[in-house]
DNA sequence: GAGCACTGC
């Protein structure tokens, strides 16, 4: 181990150029006022109260407009009750305003309910799926981007909105690249009925650029949806904490892009002189260098996953046996989304007197978990990223460098509360030579469901779409191929119908989606909800290192020898016995409460087991309305692995004499992931649900079936091998 | 022998 007088010489050179302005912090000078007082004065201080007047006039002007709002500058709380108050819903109209997480839009709207002091679901509300807290007064909105997708297939014009803010657009998730392109035509559509109809039929006759007419014809596709409907034109606005606007601003036709400075503490930039052979131990010397020779303050580390933090954890642990006892005031905090939520809440607690804090984190720190009381980051420059391969079907989940602006939003981490440090633990020219942004997620991602969404929308040319960022064509053949399997597209490539329509109502993998129609022919629909809802969750059992073997023997029980969807199937079961019998007459509060401690005892995720039970009471609802026949299968489980294997035909594998696995669609040699409850097993011919690509090609979620029930079930697709 | 982060009328 390297000394610490050796870690201590491990040189940073510092970036001259600050990372940000200093300014006070408002909430520190205010007096004991009443709270409206300090909310009225709060909101005054903002970065943006002192363009008010300006905003409301460029969005009066402009059909859309680019906000660039730097961190803390107010504009998620504020821009909508400027509009509100400018009467830009004065018919009956509402204010939408989309994010790209559920805590966000939740949080906001309180808040924002608390500034205008009306009670939430008034005038301000949030929706979010399970979650509704508007009502027909509500006319300030905030919403996930996701649904909002969803409410336009209900309503194309968005009819209700007279106004609709994206928030956080820089971030590029699929939802938020969909929904431009979606509110890009919506926008063309209103302004166009407000016109005279004929004007567009004439004009359709002139000469025109190809993306022209391709433009027109989807904002056509609205108007046959919608005809003789009259609606006043869109506003839209396009918030992002980007420096770069020009993206966003091409993208709507040279929409005009406003500035708004943020608050935010200056944060000094450091970087390693020379390139780090080893990041996690250049990690651990820095984490001690900062604990030996810095103030007070805690420390925030971004690493690529759950491996890399425990084994740092572990690392910590030993050498600070090795400190003198008076500098052995560090304590160790960890946090990533697989980690049950009471161990989460840990990283929020204060360190005790005279301790300091250091926080091992993916990066949910960097945007969806905000830790108070962070001086210093720590940023080996890396983050694990999904991708996707359509040709083999495949995801990876590969440790890539960090871009740029992922880097300036870590390290403004150490600048919320204070001047702040952030330590890079690679050279400046390095920075350099990163990405300036992350790709856009849909470049990464497979299209089945956003195409299925779109198909839906009534987009019929997926390869003309307007896409800010186009997929490549692979993709999006390959995912139009596999809808075309599942029976979701006709020969001409259009919606089918009932299937493709109602695989298009669930909010569900499309794969899923069929599943559930077939379901209900083999009679086991009330299974495959169940089954359908669990694989829609981050994976059910929690199993700690440190507990490796007690998780065994408690999970055992559950597990099935025909695969994991019996096993999650005995899981969900269990969990309902389990509140039908101990929790009659209790509380809502109270049941979950002991729903908890049963699923702390049994090494489950209580988080993903309550996601699926939400998932199931709403897919449920969805597919009675289709008027499909829930019924079970009884003991008859042979059906419904039948049931499976027809469902998942795309994903069967058969076993090579070595143990490996060979996926039938694409000849790729896998292996079974050591989560599965056959993993020891490993039955002549599977089925499965994921093939990610991480130290191997693994499956997961696999259930053992009768190779000859592949041409049985799925002649179109297996015809030719028997 | 192992799971970046989000999201869905």
């Amino acid at each position: 181990m390297p000394s610490m007088a050796q870690g201590g010489l491990r040189n940073f050179t510092e970036n001259p150029n600050q990372l940000n302005r200093k300014f006070p912090n408002p909430e520190a000078k205010v007096d004991p006022f009443s709270r409206k007082q300090k909310i009225a004065q709060h909101r005054k201080s903002l970065p943006i109260a002192s363009v008010e007047k300006r905003l409301v006039d460029e969005v009066r002007k402009n059909d859309t407009l680019i906000i660039v709002g730097e961190t803390g500058s107010g504009k998620t709380t504020q821009l909508p009750q400027f509009l509100f108050n400018a009467g830009f819903c004065r018919d009956g109209r509402t204010i939408g305003i989309t994010q790209p997480r559920r805590v966000a839009a939740v949080t906001v709207a309180k808040r924002v309910a608390e500034e205008c002091d009306v009670q939430l679901g008034q005038r301000v509300g949030y929706s979010i799926r399970f979650d509704d807290t508007t009502s027909g007064s509500t006319r300030i909105k905030y919403m996930t981007d996701g649904l909002l997708l969803r409410e336009a297939l209900l309503d194309p014009y968005l009819s209700k909105y007279s106004v609709i803010i994206v928030d956080e657009a820089h971030e590029r998730t699929v939802h938020t690249d969909v929904l431009l392109g979606l509110l890009k035509n919506v926008q063309k559509a209103r302004s166009k009925t407000s016109n005279d109809r004929l004007n567009i039929e004439n004009k359709r006759t002139n000469d025109r650029t190809l993306l022209d007419k391709d433009n027109e014809d989807q904002a056509m596709s609205f108007l046959k949806q919608c005809q003789g409907s009259k609606f006043p034109p869109l506003k839209l606005v396009i918030m992002s904490a980007s420096l770069d606007a020009r993206g966003f601003s091409e993208y709507f036709g040279g929409a005009k892009a406003v500035h708004i400075q943020g608050r935010q503490f200056p944060v000094d930039i450091f970087y390693t002189h020379y390139a780090e052979p080893d990041y996690l131990d250049a990690a651990l010397i820095t984490i001690f260098q900062i604990h030996l020779e810095e103030g007070p303050g805690d420390i925030l580390v971004f690493l690529t996953g759950q491996e890399e933090i425990e084994s740092v954890e572990r690392l910590i642990k030993e050498r600070l046996q090795q400190l003198p006892e008076g500098r052995q005031n560090l304590l160790t905090a960890l946090i990533f989304s697989a980690l049950p939520s009471e161990k989460q809440m840990r990283v929020f607690a204060p360190a005790p007197t005279g301790f300091r804090k250091v926080i091992l984190a993916t990066n949910i720190a960097e945007t969806s978990v905000t830790i108070p009381g962070i001086k210093y980051v720590v940023d080996p420059g890396f983050v694990k990223a999904r991708s996707y391969d359509p040709l083999k079907g495949m995801e990876s989940l590969i440790i890539v460098p960090t871009s740029k602006s992922q880097a300036l939003q870590r390290s403004g981490r150490a600048g919320r509360e204070g001047p702040g440090k952030c330590f890079r633990l690679y050279p400046e020219g390095e920075f350099e030579k990163l990405e300036d942004s992350t790709k856009p997620e849909i470049k990464r991602c497979n299209l089945s469901n956003v195409i299925l969404q779109l198909k839906a929308l009534g987009v019929d040319d997926i390869l003309g779409f307007d896409f800010m960022e186009k997929p490549s064509r692979a993709s999006i053949v390959k995912s139009l191929e596999q809808l075309y399997l599942l029976g979701a597209l006709t020969d001409e490539c259009k919606l089918s119908n009932p299937v493709g329509h109602q695989m298009a109502r669930l909010p569900l993998d499309p794969i899923y989606a069929k599943a559930l129609i077939l379901a209900s022919q083999f009679n086991c629909l009330e299974e495959m909800l169940i089954t359908v809802a669990m694989l829609s969750v981050e994976s059910i059992f929690f199993t700690p290192r440190e507990k490796l073997e007690e998780a065994r023997t408690a999970t055992k029980c559950f597990s099935s020898p025909d695969g994991d969807h019996l096993t999650m199937i005995n899981v969900y079961r269990a969990s309902n016995e389990f509140l039908e019998k101990k929790t009659v007459g209790l509380s809502k509060e109270k049941s979950e409460k002991i729903l908890r401690k049963w699923c702390k005892d049994n090494f489950i995720n209580s988080r993903s087991l309550r996601h699926a039970r939400d998932i199931h009471g709403q897919i449920q609802g969805h597919v009675e309305q289709m008027g499909l026949c829930v019924a079970s299968c009884g003991d008859d489980m042979l059906q419904f692995r039948r049931c499976l294997a027809a469902s998942f035909f795309i994903n069967a594998a058969l076993k090579q004499p070595e143990g490996t696995f060979r996926a039938l669609a694409s000849g790729q040699v896998v292996q079974i992931h050591p989560s599965s409850v056959l993993f020891q097993a490993k039955p002549e011919c599977i089925i499965f649900n994921e093939l990610v690509q991480t130290n191997h090609k693994y499956i997961r979620n696999i259930t053992r079936i009768d190779y000859l029930w592949l041409s049985e079930l799925a002649p179109q697709y297996y015809c030719m091998q028997n």
